[in-house]
Formats: structure tokens, C-alpha cells, sequence
DNA sequence: TCCTTTCGATGAACCGATTCATTCGGCACA
DNA sequence: TGTGCCGAATGAATCGGTTCATCGAAAGGA
């Protein structure tokens, strides 16, 4: 037996010790209602002596033709992605969806080089992707098209010849844009993500331009395109200073709609740190309904999208498309998930 | 060519319609400069014109022995792993010591039955693991450290024999316990985690005994056991629902030292729903510096530790020992990082 | 013209398992 | 004793690539 750099331990290793044919050391641990009472006993016992481990994953892989796990593409370099809560509870959703079978979830973090990450996409060991909030045309998504994989899309692109998971956008911005009007709101400012997404191609989420378009709607007449801010990345410190500017402005906005409850979180923190009251002074309305939002001060009014029902959706519609393999397609599946607004405590009519 | 349910495309096939060998197809997308211009042009093209996606990942990773991947286990189940904001640094660190190569991350979700979760990790492609803050004999960590493979511990088991990545978890408490005793306080509640993760076995987290023990030490005679809260899950739900008793009793605590953000932030809540002022009638200290902590209301003083350090650091050790192969074992690698108390505005001397 | 190089293509061996058609041995029954 | 049957073990084929020793042809040099 190597001491330190010991080999590895193959099945056939174990089978001649055992003294039996590779074929039924691989029977004793993958079906052993197949093998002898006997034989079985002496394979574990040699696989224990030597130091197996049990068959080699990517060999198995192969000639099974299933990799036992699901690739997840994400929006933003990887670590990006993580700053936002309102991921969790997807992330919660898909592995929800995912507990019956022993699968593993692949993330495909986003290199600082494009192509990279493409490359990583190629080359990953999955059996179908879940993509993700992504834009349009990204390198990474084509990469999974090209698979030929089974793939489901949440939220973003919405174009693709894929099942598709996703709210509706526009809808959830108007209704959180009329509740404010209905206080009787009439300087609201907004806190947008980015349009680009890129510095170079002109990316578009969709996403973004859903729920500006819904604000808008919302809003009316009240509607004020100078009262927009661009918050890049999706974290409090953007909005937090985007806020600062605009409450100190001659005549500033009396609430805001932010896109994410991350971006509220900011707009909270600039207004307490002006002494400015929400709500009394100052109305605040978020988006997602993300963990943080019933526990900032105060809660947070907000527009709560499924998030973890989207997660589960899009790992099951997933799981049955590879499981059914290449089998016939089923019409494509597509399906818009409902908002709710939530009224919690950062809302109130405008002083005076 | 099948319309819908084409037969998979393999290099065997490309090879045949280009008219090359498949070794030769074979270089042509693993190793342009061995081929010649033309036949890669040739491979190229007759690859497109079947739809093949490139060389399966499954059947190079067997052939080249690595699996292109590294497998994190978690501590809790999966969903609820990501509800603590302050795992998304940690992740974001092994993210980033990850981007140079095309590898994947691949989190093992935790079954709701243990002996699947165990069988994920045998049976997961990865060339090693990291184990972040799991207890000890969890068999999924036992069945981590089975496939001998390179692993790395984080936080938690200490006794392994692997590198290990962690923090004075002692010291940290104890800081805060310091910090509070300074300004003067003599009634000091404590939320902490729970003790036993599984309701079988008293599988303890060594870093919630250590960090009670920092708190005990720092606390002095001021430390008052009947002021202790066990808060399950870490989430703020439960540390709110603890906090409003104990601030509901007679002699209420006059500051509450919590063992993650997330509690804090649960007290931050309770606190506000009974009126009481943070931190004039009450300091409240976290841990972790998770992002949340600098955008609560008020900022939360917290014990900041390095977790994106942490993930940085495990990943690249764990990429070392995994390109170094079954070569020499270094001398094992441990480090304690520090640990840093932020003092924000959620802590001040008592009232009176 | 003949001998060396050099460059590129070839195809067999191999990675580590699973599967399945076949063979074998033993036992029951006629 | 011969036949049939059944459960269990066998081992070759296969999964889809990569690699490398070998070979051939073309080019260069004497």
C-alpha cells in the first residue's frame, strides 16, 4: 500500500482483491439485490482495506449520460449577485425543488473575463441550466443555448424558445407608483437600476424598462423624469447618496420609489441620517419583499414578488425536462407569477 | 439529420463527416496550433453544420482527471444558508479566488434526509471541498473527507486534520462584551445560536461555545445566565420574539450582545416596537459586519470579521492543494484571521 | 539522388465505471 | 442419469473524449 501519495483506488483494484470480476464489484455497490450475500461482504470489505471510496463520480457520469447537477447563471459577477437578498429566497426555491434527488447545484461564477465564463459554461458538468435574471445576448447564455441542454429562464431574456418564469414587472411598479399617488404624492422621485449592464453593447434588461414604464403609468401626471437616479450595482451605498442629493435639493421629492429593496434600504439610511422621518416626511416603497424589508425601520412598504416560488418553478419545469430527456416537447411553458403590494410602515400621505 | 429528438452529436461523428480522424478532431478544439489551419476549418465547419457543442464534459473530465469544479458544503439547509447575509462575502471571496480558471462552484444542497446529502457529496464531480461552518461529524463531512480528495475547513470542525481558515471567535465576543462593560453596563442579555444542530446528537458548533465563552469572559460578574436566549434559526424572527420578552420583564437588560448581525437585527426590530430607543435605553452589538450592519437603523456596532477574506483564502488553498495534485503534503495550513469591533451608533452608556 | 528534418495526421490505448448477453454451477424433477 | 431451470458471476462492449507513439509526406541540405 503507497504510503502518502497512494494511488487511486480503481473499482478493478477492488475487484481483484475481492477476487471477483469488475462487473459484479460495481453490481455490489449499485445494486446490491443483484449480487450474493457473499460477494457482496468481501467487495466492501477489500474497497475498505484498499481506501475506495465508492465508483468515480465522472466516470459514471459518463457512461450513466446524467451529471446529477444543475447549472445556475447568474446576472452579475458572481459575488455581486450574492450582496442582494432578494436572491436568497430563490435560491431557497430551487433547492427546495431539488431535494429529492441527490443533485448538486452548479454556480458558473462570472469571470472578470467574458469569455472565461463562457468557456466555464461549456464546460460545466450539468444536465440542464437554469438562467437567471440575465440580459440579452450574453456571451454565457448563448453558451447555454449551444448545449442543446435543457434549459428555463427566470425573469430574464424574455425572448428565448425557453419555458420562461417571471412576474410581471410593470404591473407590480404601477401598483406600488398608484399607492403612492393615492396618499397624494406629488414629487416622487425614482431609484432605477442601469440600463447597460455592459460599458460596451447597449444590454438591456428588460426588467428595468418594465418597471420604469409601470412607475410611469403609475405615477401619471405626477411622473417626473428629472427625479430619476441611476443606482449601480444593485447595494444601499448608490442609493444612499442618490437620496442625499435629492432631499437636498430646493424642493425635494415627498417619496420614492426604489426598484429593489436594497436600494430602499439606502434611501432609509440618507433620510435618518438627515433626520428626516419616514414616513412622515418622507415616503419610501421598495421592491421584492426581500428578507431585510420587515425588519429595516420602519418596515418597509414594498412590492413582494414569489421569489421562492419562482426558484422551485424553474428547478422543477427544469428536473422534468431532463428527466423526460429528449422526449417530445411539450408546448412551451410560461408563466407570469403575481405581485402583491405590501403596505408595511415606511408609507404615508405627504405633510400638509 | 434527426429533426427533433436528434441523437447526440460526438466527436466521433464530427471527425467522420470532416474526414478527419478524431484524434485530429480532437486537437482541433483542445489544441488548435497541433492542426493545421485547414483541417481545423474543416472540423469547425462540419461541427456547426451537425450542432455539436463541443467535446462532452463529462468524457474529458474523466479522461483528464479533474472534474472542474469544487463542491461547498454548507451548514444549514441550502435555502436557509442564504438567508444570512452575511454568508454572501464569503461567497463572493471564493467567488473571486475562483475566476481564473473555468471552474464552477458546486453547492451541495442539504437533503431533507441526511444519508441523501451524504450521497450528493460521493457522488459529486468536484477535485475537493470546502466545508464552511459545519458541525463536526456531520456525515456529510464525513463523507467529504471518505473521498480524500483536497479539503479545506472553515469555521468549523477545528479538529480536522485539513487546512483550516477561521477566526478568534473568543476574542470577538469578548471585545463586544468589553466594549458594553466600558460604557458601563450591568444587565447584559445575550441571543445566541443554538447548541445542538440536530435534535439527535449533540452536534455542537465549537464557535457558539466559544463565543459565549468570549462573552462570559468579557462580561465579568456582570454576566448573568439567565439573561442567555437561544435564537433557532439564525434569523431575525426569533431574536425579535426573545428581545421582546426580555425587554418586557421587570428588570429589563439595559444591552443585548447577539451572535450574528441578523439577530441584532431582530432586536434592532423589537426594540422599535416597543418605543425604546437604541441605543439611549438600549445597545445592541451584532457580529459579522454582515452588509445589512452598516444600513440599520441606527448603524449596528458589530464585531467585524473577514469573511470575504476567509473565502478567498480557503478557495485559493484548496486550488493549491488541488493543481499540486497528490504531491507532498505541505505542513498543514492553519490561520486565524482577526477579528475587529466596529463601534457604530447602536451601542452608548446606559441611561442614568 | 539520397538522407534528414520537420510538421501534421493517425489510430490505438486509456480514463473508470455500468450493463447485458452469456456462461456456469447447482438443484429439482422426471 | 438426464433435462430443465434459475440465480449468480463473468467479461466484453460501451460511454465520449484525450494523448502519444508511430508513420508519411514534404521540404531542405549535401
Amino acid at each position: 500500500m503507497a504510503r502518502d501519495g497512494h494511488q487511486r483506488v480503481r473499482l478493478r483494484d477492488v475487484a481483484e482483491r475481492a477476487g471477483v470480476s469488475v462487473g459484479s464489484a460495481s453490481q455490489a455497490f449499485g445494486r446490491p439485490e443483484l449480487v450474493s450475500e457473499q460477494v457482496r461482504k468481501r467487495v466492501l470489505d477489500a474497497a475498505d482495506a484498499l481506501g475506495y471510496a465508492g465508483p468515480d463520480p465522472a466516470a459514471r457520469r459518463l457512461r450513466l449520460g446524467r451529471a446529477g447537477a444543475i447549472g445556475l447563471i447568474f446576472a452579475e459577477r458572481l459575488g455581486y449577485a450574492f450582496t442582494d437578498p432578494a436572491q436568497a429566497p430563490f435560491l431557497r426555491g430551487v433547492a427546495s425543488a431539488m431535494e429529492e434527488a441527490p443533485n448538486g447545484l452548479l454556480l458558473i461564477p462570472d469571470s472578470r473575463y467574458c469569455e472565461e465564463a463562457a468557456r466555464t459554461v461549456r464546460e460545466a458538468a450539468v444536465d440542464g441550466f437554469i438562467v437567471y435574471s440575465m440580459p440579452q445576448n450574453d456571451p454565457r447564455v448563448e453558451a447555454a443555448l449551444a448545449r442543446r441542454l435543457p434549459v428555463v429562464t427566470v425573469d430574464q431574456p424574455r425572448g428565448a424558445e425557453t419555458p420562461f418564469v417571471g412576474i410581471d414587472d410593470r404591473a407590480g411598479a404601477r401598483s406600488a407608483a398608484v399607492h403612492l399617488r393615492e396618499l397624494g404624492h406629488e414629487r416622487v422621485a425614482v431609484l432605477r437600476f442601469t440600463q447597460e449592464l455592459d460599458v460596451e453593447g447597449e444590454r438591456e434588461l428588460d426588467l428595468t424598462v418594465e418597471r420604469l414604464e409601470g412607475y410611469k403609468e403609475g405615477l401619471g401626471e405626477a411622473w417626473d423624469a428629472s427625479l430619476v437616479r441611476v443606482c449601480r450595482p444593485n447595494a444601499p451605498e448608490r442609493a444612499r447618496e442618490a437620496t442625499l442629493e435629492l432631499l437636498g435639493e430646493r424642493e425635494p421629492p415627498t417619496a420614492i420609489l426604489a426598484m429593489s429593496d436594497t436600494l430602499a434600504v439606502g434611501a432609509l439610511q440618507a433620510a435618518a441620517e438627515l433626520g428626516i422621518s419616514v414616513p412622515a416626511d418622507l415616503s419610501v416603497v421598495g421592491f421584492d419583499d426581500s428578507p431585510i424589508a420587515a425588519h429595516t425601520t420602519p418596515p418597509l412598504t414594498t412590492v413582494a414578488q414569489p421569489q421562492e416560488e419562482k426558484g422551485r418553478l424553474a428547478a422543477q419545469w427544469l428536473i422534468e425536462d431532463i428527466e423526460r430527456g429528449t422526449g417530445p416537447r411539450r408546448k412551451r411553458r410560461r408563466v407570469i407569477l403575481p405581485t402583491e403590494l405590501l403596505v408595511r410602515e415606511s408609507t404615508a400621505p405627504p405633510r400638509g
